[in-house]
RNA sequence: CGGGGCGUAGCGCAGUCUGGUAGCGCGACGGUUUUGGGUACCGUAGGUCGUGAGUUCGAAUCUCGCCGCCCCGACCA
């Protein structure tokens, strides 16, 4: 992408809106726009990001064998009057009426919708185990939202829904995505810590939070410093797997991590000290088990191997898609802007130009804007007639993790300049060994 | 919802106390200059001062209502 020709309106003062650092830097970096208290528009450099976000989650979920699926916004009340969560969710859930008065919600969470979906099409233990998701946008209308996307009111998530036949299949379905969980993260450049966390208005005994360590955190959480070693990394897991699955989530949950809200002092203390750690914490995702809370009132139940109706058991899980973007900054950036990890940057490089209207730097920028979007590697190229100071400076703000630097003076050696976003070092090189890089660079993501 | 604050040009702000018809910086646009970390100078455009009513010869400024936004708290992916 040519910058002369796309729609990036950066600002290069704080506005006043914004308190946080990851909601200031994607203001400033033209990710988004506010238009009323908690809902967002999402501009092109925002929009990529949520994409390859949601990218990541497609793939991590196909690896882990569940099925996409898109529900609407807009929900029928009587659904949510079956499980008695229409008098029980609060202000918080947006109540709508059709001209016809009908009472509709936009659905802040989909259980009941998903177990309609499933009561009316499936009968048998045949078509078990069933993990049906979708990556949509939810509304809860909070009290105060706050920190832009961190604690929006309209958010993007991906929320899945396991049925399975008994308790030990749905515990299965449990582990399974905790491990999906972590591996989904990773691939984001997050370390994120599988919490022991309490169930709020899901329901349910078993659940994990997933946390990610940052100052502007909401949640106070304290942790064995152990486990920020665990790394799926390359590891191949077989997700029909019970036995694999569930020594990952042994090995991921026997450090102590927990939220304030199920902290032990007594079982903390027992940790060695220099490991013992608190800390803030942003809440990026949940898994629950909650058995047959929904079924049973709903009517969700199949046909076992011995010709019993037996209501399925079910699990929920979400991640924090759009929050993710807030959650990525917290953890990565400097005084200068963002710092993307390559697994989500919007592009993969950017090209700065240093003298836009020279036949020699202009020719070079071009080969290499063609060579790298040949290499499937499509990068930012900054080809505004601007001075080098302020091209650099956008660059930094919004944050690609790799530059290259194209002027006269290199050139004249041959050479252009390859700059790490995240380490501020650069290197001369020829551009071919600068393409040669990023290839390598970006195969493992 | 309780407490606090704010709303003036795209962004950041001054002007409000003490009424006289709107200004600064950045940005945008045009030029000259400059050219390896937001260059300098000249010029141009851009505002029904959130909104409605009231007071007044006259309201960004005073009064009342409404709307919106931000911060702290309780609540939340």
């Amino acid at each position: 992408m040519r910058l002369t020709r796309y729609f990036l309106p950066v600002l290069k003062e704080n506005p006043s809106e914004a308190q946080i650092v990851s909601h200031r830097l994607m203001l400033r970096a033209g990710m988004i726009r506010q238009q009323a208290a908690g809902i967002y528009s999402w501009l092109p450099m925002g929009l990529r990001v949520l994409r390859r976000i949601e990218q990541i989650v497609h793939e991590e979920q196909a690896k882990a064998g569940h099925i996409p699926v898109l529900m609407p916004t807009l929900q029928s009340a009587d659904l949510w009057r079956e499980s008695g969560r229409y008098e029980d969710y609060g202000e918080e859930m947006l109540r709508i009426k059709d001209r016809h008065k009908r009472d509709l919600l936009y659905g802040p969470t989909n259980e009941e919708m998903i177990t309609d979906i499933f009561r009316g099409n499936v009968n048998s233990y045949k078509d078990l185990p069933l993990t049906l998701y979708q990556i949509q946008w939810k509304f809860r209308d909070e009290i105060r939202p706050r920190f832009g996307v961190m604690r929006g009111r309209e958010f993007l998530m991906k929320d899945g829904y396991n049925f399975d036949i008994d308790k030990d299949a749905a515990i299965h379905a449990y582990n399974r995505h905790m491990v999906s969980y972590l591996r989904t993260y990773e691939r984001m450049g997050l370390t994120a810590i599988p919490m022991r966390a309490a169930s709020g208005p899901i329901g349910g005994d078993n659940t994990h939070e997933f946390l990610v360590l940052a100052e502007t955190g909401e949640s106070e959480v304290f942790y064995d410093s152990a486990i920020l070693d665990l790394k799926l990394g390359d590891r191949v897991v077989d997700f029909d797997s019970r036995e694999e699955c569930e020594g990952i989530v042994r090995e991921w949950t026997s450090p102590y991590a927990r939220t304030d809200e199920t902290h032990d002092e007594g079982v903390f203390n027992e940790i060695p000290e220099e490991r013992r750690k608190s800390s803030r914490a942003i809440e990026v995702g949940q898994i629950f088990y909650f058995g047959t809370k929904y079924s049973e009132p709903m009517g969700a139940v199949v046909v076992n191997d011995q010709g019993e109706r037996v209501p399925v058991h079910m699990g929920s899980h979400g991640i924090g898609v759009s929050r993710l973007l807030g959650a990525i900054i917290e953890a990565s950036h400097d005084d200068k802007g963002i710092i993307w990890p390559e697994g989500v940057t919007p592009f993969p490089v950017g090209i700065v130009n240093l003298k836009q209207g020279d036949i020699a730097t202009d020719g070079a920028c071009e080969a290499l804007y063609n060579t790298l979007i040949a290499k499937g590697l499509e990068p930012l190229y900054d080809d505004r007639d601007d001075r080098a100071g302020a091209k650099f400076a956008t660059m930094d703000l919004i944050g690609l993790p790799w530059r290259i630097t194209v002027g006269p003076r290199g050139l004249a050696k041959g050479l252009v300049e390859l700059t790490c976003r995240r380490t501020g070092e650069s290197e001369e090189m020829s551009a071919e060994a600068a393409v040669a890089r990023l290839v390598q660079i970006y195969e493992k993501h």
